[in-house]
DNA sequence: GCACGTTACTTACCAACGTTAAGTTGCCTG
DNA sequence: CAGGCAACTTAACGTTGGTAAGTAACGTGC
């Protein structure tokens, strides 16, 4: 937004209202002007604009101005921006390798989990913006590998339904704690929070003792492994035939 | 925003620009002219609101119209509109009750996800919005609570850094999930999505034969809890002497 | 009891945003 | 080579978060 691409300064209004003179009107009609806009353009050129500028650089104008394009032009292809979003969400997840089933369906999962949260940490965006339905086909897709993972290691009925829920949500909830947390770039509002614990560390004795907020202390890729262990031994004991 | 309160008119500008005879100006002096503005009062609102329209029935405009006050008086008492929503949802983490401490650590534990999970489920709009920062307070306090019912059932260490982030993400998961669901207002939309996996059974074998996003197949209650147990009994065996 | 600075607002305004309506251009078909 | 459709552009609207400057009420010292 604020800082301009190499190209033309968005709208250049020259005049004001007057159509340019004929004789510079650029090539009447050789070959088409531009490469044509497609929905895939546009969805990765959005993903592209949030890596680099995160969930506000993406507004409908910056995003016509990357494909060299007035920004009523997307909608023609889209309806409106939250489509673009939602496209863009999917879209990473379609990043997201699914392995081959293997005979070991604990190490499948694990395999596509941890590719799901790396995903997720290379678009810091994407976590924040999963208020919104995730029903795109691509989710859909690893949702089914994950489930057929677990069925194959025993789980049916409740335990089925609980397992999956709890990898979903685990992969969620972590990548949007840490995404959040590593996005807090301002490292004057980290040290300040760490700060209030050991200034309070009255009220927070645990806090304080246990380093909770200290990035040093652990590591989270550790974390996040050492907690999808506890989740598979606990589906792959409800599996288990009784 | 577009729904009118009951009261006036937002700011009515009579004439233009021109100000209102004196004979009618009202009571010139006489006690102070409304209740002050307050930042609690202002937070106090803006839950209200965001619990009645949502996140994007929320804007300055709205919340000010509300307190009866122009938008720009808020601005005295908050820096932007993302310290506005920083409050609210610290606010609501104060609703949750924080319990007694009992001799069954487990149990505290259980009493304590139940109510921040029914906390978020009763905000929806508050899953969503904990994309920015968690470092308020009221938060701390909780996990403080956390981690030292954790630490009384014996983890420390490691398992005592895993086992806190996995609740903490396991609320925010299942809460974030099941309030964008339930926020799906249009059952059109959960319609289709139903019927998409349905319609490409081929593709989604598992998900269709375990009726995945089937409404009446599963209680959200009866998820939640076996992957809360799940999770306890992780931590109670990290926290067993060996 | 009255000037006075501070507190707490209001009026006026701005640039940027998402979005719509209507016009314009290029290409393809008959 | 006329006509129609697809793919844009130009123009504009209402709303949003936010700023700058003005102004009324209040507490205080004298």
């Amino acid at each position: 937004m604020t800082t301009a691409e190499p190209g033309v300064p968005a709208t250049g209004r020259e005049g004001s209202g007057a159509r340019p003179p004929v004789w510079l009107r650029a090539e009447p009609s050789r070959r088409r002007r531009k490469p044509p806009l497609t929905l895939a353009r546009i969805v990765d050129a959005a993903v592209n604009l949030l890596d680099e500028h995160g969930t506000e650089g993406l507004t409908m104008r910056s995003l016509a101005q990357r494909l060299d394009v007035t920004a009523t032009a997307l909608y023609w292809h889209v309806k409106t921006k939250d489509d673009v979003l939602d496209l863009a969400v999917d879209e990473i997840f379609g990043d997201v390798p699914v392995p081959a089933v293997s005979d070991d369906w604990l190490d499948d999962i694990r395999v596509l989990v941890r590719a799901w949260r790396a995903t997720m940490l290379r678009h810091p965006w994407a976590p924040g913006l999963i208020g919104r339905p995730m029903l795109g086909p691509n989710v859909l897709t690893r949702t089914e590998f994950l489930q057929s993972a677990l069925l194959r290691g025993g789980c049916r009925g409740l335990p089925l339904a609980v397992a999956t829920r709890m990898l979903a949500n685990y992969v969620i909830g972590a990548s949007l704690t840490e995404a959040t947390w590593h996005r807090t770039a301002d490292p004057r509002a980290r040290a300040a929070a760490r700060d209030h614990i050991a200034a309070n560390a009255a009220t927070y004795p645990t806090l304080d003792a246990s380093g909770h907020l200290d990035d040093a202390r652990w590591d989270d890729d550790v974390l996040f492994e050492e907690g999808l262990t506890g989740i598979l031994r606990t589906a792959a004991q409800a599996g288990l035939p009784e």
